[in-house]
DNA sequence: TTTCATT
């Protein structure tokens, strides 16, 4: 049994493929283990590389974080072990802040001399790059809201530092939420799309964008051993899948040039999509020489000496399976169009109006949208009968807002529930119902 | 200029 003030821990930085039984040796040194558990995607069972870790002893957890805590790198990994209290142990994410804005060279120490004043400093990082070199921000992280509170209010803005190039940005960090959409914005970037197929990517459920990341990382472990053909199938199917999985698209999908992939794979069901790539049971593990992924007794300890660096690991598997796709693309531009057009060009749609609770107006759309771009940015969320960009009569220019109707009020339900708050660039979309023709506007 | 992850 374990004491009533013992310590759950997190426990970070943990390579993929260690399980419950490698990762035990590692923490029983420490005192006697009372729960651990790897912490794995809900949807597909994905290792997140963490765990959470619970002794008997409150004393264990104490030691093991002393011990631990960024003071050993387990093989494969480029920072050190994180031992420390799980979130749930201290409630509430609200004293965590970003700051932008540093000069390059400034270290974690220049850093939190900067916040000490403020109160008790948790974590104090400067975020870098594979190569070590300097993101130019930070997380620092208080004990207190309060605290982390008071340094904003006196340092944000407060000054520019050398080499910046405006001036010091203190605020709370991005929540869970806020980060998930940041990324899908980088999703979109990379795949060179900014719109309108690429804003799809912010429909997207948990479900999916799990799915997506599965995928990804199945096609970033394998590239290096399948064909070109095969990688960009792989994409595809990644997309396809991703989107019938959605249940939002129903538009059949045929490819429109050659390649291996028969139309009926828009069908798959995406369980069965890591056997069609022939990857089935195969573990995304750097493996020796011999073909055996790298045994226990290789680091008897549990842990390995800093810095154990896997040429194969650095890289971000979202990244790497992007990156390879848009190379791809680029140089079969024809191909390309195979991973693009699930949604065809329907004619023209005449501007007319839905139902009460059917009809839903669109600000702060980016200035180059039309039409074309809001209907496919809406279309999934049910049966467009309109798409309506506003535009100037004088310049012709779109007036940054539009109207799209539905012909029921779930699906506009739907639109605004995932596209409110969408970010695109600077901006985040408001997407409500419109207004009844009768309305005064208030502002 | 937003991270490596928090059941």
């Amino acid at each position: 049994m374990k004491e009533p003030d013992a310590i759950k821990l997190f426990v970070g930085q943990i390579p993929r493929h260690l399980e419950e039984k490698d990762l035990k040796p590692i923490f029983e040194q420490f005192g006697r283990i009372f729960e651990l558990t790897v912490i794995k995607d809900k949807y597909t069972g994905l290792h997140k590389g963490c765990a959470f870790l619970t002794y008997c002893a409150r004393d264990s957890a104490l030691k093991a974080q002393s011990a631990l805590h960024e003071q050993k790198t387990l093989p494969g990994m480029n920072r050190p072990i994180q031992v420390k209290p799980a979130d749930s142990e201290s409630r509430g994410e609200d004293r965590k802040l970003f700051v932008g804005m540093l000069g390059k060279q400034q270290t974690d120490e220049d850093v939190r001399k900067m916040f000490e004043p403020f109160g008790t400093i948790d974590e104090c990082t400067v975020l870098r790059g594979p190569d070590g070199t300097s993101k130019g921000c930070a997380f620092v992280k208080f004990q207190t809201h309060a605290e982390a509170q008071a340094a904003i209010n006196t340092l944000h803005s407060s000054r520019t530092l050398p080499g910046a190039s405006s001036s010091l940005v203190v605020k709370f960090a991005d929540t869970e939420k806020e980060r998930g959409l940041r990324r899908m914005q980088q999703v979109a970037t990379q795949l060179g799309m900014f719109s309108p197929i690429a804003l799809q990517f912010g429909a997207y459920s948990a479900y999916t964008q799990a799915l997506m990341q599965q995928q990804a990382a199945l096609v970033a472990a394998h590239s290096a051993y399948l064909s070109p053909m095969a990688t960009m199938a792989a994409v595809q199917m990644q997309h396809m899948a991703a989107i019938n999985a959605n249940g939002l698209i129903a538009t059949p999908i045929t490819p429109s040039s050659g390649t291996s992939t028969p139309p009926a794979i828009a069908a798959t069901p995406v369980s069965a999509i890591p056997a069609a790539l022939g990857v089935n049971g195969y573990s995304p593990v750097p493996t020796q020489p011999t073909g055996q992924p790298a045994p226990d007794a290789l680091y008897p300890n549990g842990v390995h000496p800093y810095p154990a660096q896997s040429p194969a690991a650095p890289v971000d598997p979202l990244q790497q399976a992007y990156a390879g796709m848009q190379h791809y693309t680029a140089a079969y531009p024809a191909a390309y169009s195979l991973v693009a057009p699930a949604f065809p060009q329907p004619p023209a749609l005449q501007q007319r109006e839905g139902p009460d609770g059917c009809n839903i107006f669109i600000y702060h759309l980016p200035q180059e949208f039309t039409d074309s771009e809001i209907l496919q940015m809406f279309v999934p969320f049910g049966h467009v009968i309109s798409a309506k960009v506003f535009v100037d009569r004088a310049t012709n220019q779109s007036k940054c807002f539009g109207f799209v109707s539905f012909d029921n009020p779930a699906s506009a339900q739907a639109a605004i529930q995932a596209m409110n708050g969408f970010q695109i660039g600077m901006k985040r979309l408001k997407v409500q119902l419109k207004r009844p023709k009768d309305a005064n506007r208030p502002y």
